[in-house]
DNA sequence: CATGCCGGGTG
DNA sequence: CACCCGGCATG
């Protein structure tokens, strides 16, 4: 693999030696000149006077560091090669990361701020123990591409992904990839009551749950689904909320106190309705967990119990707002949800659109009906429904 | 028992 | 689709 990143880097420095004075050949340049360094210190190191060249280049190290990150010096010293390395190991230990086949001299020490964040939100959260990183570190770079938040973050990491397109590592691009699923995907916010944390990995939001919340990992493993949404990159955090960023929401809080806040993803025919009843987090909740609404174990459907029957309408009609037969259904979820706008237990939320398990008949409403209104003698007055035996449209619930 | 309406049948 | 009705659940 060195030998490979050797060769195109050498390919990369001799397609820009004659034109160094330029934006992204200066990159170029500057990543090429770090793997001719590597080369150097590897000949160095089996030479014998090695040390002789080592001691005349650390006291200028400091120097070369800012020239070098500056672009002007075109190569580096062994020893800052070294610190690159010691550096990003220790980050890389710190981080106690799977196994990302990921060589720490593309890294420019600049690049740390990106490295933490890339890092982070693959594996630092699993640990459980720092992975929390706000979305004000996210909203510097929350955008699905990365060369453009790389473009901004510094001049190693452009460096870097001038590199990356250069050579086309096969692990390079398993990052790369990775960080973008990552950072496309969004993350993981905490619905424990007081605890929004924010992590970025999925398994690292269940066990923060698990272990943070339900008391130890020998819990359920399915119950912490229900305590953590899944949240876009473009959300703020908790701290800072400024809706118009965001059209998936962020606190329950700052939902319920703008709740028709206009969203940009509410259905058009029933926009007014549903954002002045409903809780905008709704809308993530139901994108996250509706894979497992439907499972037999995690909504269990009585035949006496109509509630849950009720549950699974609502959120229908929180969607489509069908306001026929349903209507009934939807009085009571919106009830439930306006006593409950700070929740506890978020798989409450959890709906369904599907109606195949909900064909329990809701309980009998209090609206009369057209038979009760017009009578049986009076029968031609009655809606269509009434007539057809069917649910009354004229009276709904 | 009255009522509401789901599910299914028919044209 | 519209129309109708059996049958069930509920109060």
């Amino acid at each position: 693999m060195a030998a490979v990143k050797s060769q195109a880097g050498l390919g990369a420095m001799h397609s820009a030696t004659g034109r160094k004075k330029g934006g992204l050949v200066r990159h170029c340049v500057q990543e090429n000149a770090d793997v001719q360094t590597h080369r150097q210190n590897s000949i160095l190191q089996s030479s014998p006077d090695h040390g002789e060249v080592w001691s005349a280049n650390s006291e200028r190290s400091n120097t070369q560091f800012f020239l070098h990150s500056s672009g002007v010096l075109p190569y580096r010293s062994p020893e800052s090669v070294e610190m690159d390395e010691i550096m990003a190991a220790m980050v890389l230990t710190s981080l106690a990361s799977r196994p990302v086949i990921q060589s720490p001299k593309e890294r420019d020490p600049l690049s740390y701020g990106p490295l933490d964040m890339e890092c982070g939100g693959g594996e630092l959260s699993d640990s459980g123990s720092s992975g929390y990183w706000s979305w004000e570190h996210g909203s510097v770079s929350p955008a699905p591409s990365p060369s453009i938040t790389e473009t901004d973050s510094s001049l190693g990491q452009l460096a870097d992904e001038g590199l990356h397109m250069e050579l086309e590592l096969g692990a390079r691009d398993e990052t790369e990839t990775r960080r973008c699923k990552i950072s496309s995907r969004g993350a993981y916010k905490c619905l424990w009551p007081g605890c929004g944390k924010v992590l970025t990995s999925r398994v690292a939001m269940k066990r923060h749950i698990r272990i943070l919340h339900l008391g130890g990992p020998e819990q359920s493993h399915r119950e912490e689904d229900f305590y953590y949404t899944e949240v876009s990159s473009v959300e703020e955090g908790p701290m800072s909320p400024s809706p118009s960023l965001s059209f998936t929401n962020g606190p329950w809080s700052s939902c319920s106190s703008t709740p028709s806040q206009p969203t940009s993803r509410e259905a058009p025919s029933s926009s007014s309705t549903l954002s002045q009843s409903a809780p905008c987090s709704v809308w993530q909740i139901h994108t996250e967990h509706l894979y497992q609404a439907c499972a037999p174990d995690e909504v269990t459907i009585s035949p006496d119990s109509p509630s849950s029957c009720d549950w699974t309408s609502a959120g229908l009609q929180l969607r489509s707002q069908i306001s026929m037969s349903r209507s009934r259904s939807v009085s009571v979820g919106e009830q439930w949800l306006q006593l409950n706008s700070v929740p506890t237990r978020s798989h409450t939320m959890s709906v369904s659109p599907s109606r195949g398990q909900c064909s329990i008949r809701k309980g009998r409403g209090e609206a009369k009906k057209c038979r009760k209104v017009y009578g049986v003698e009076r029968r031609d007055q009655w809606c269509t429904a009434c007539c057809w035996k069917k649910a009354c449209q004229r009276f709904p619930d």
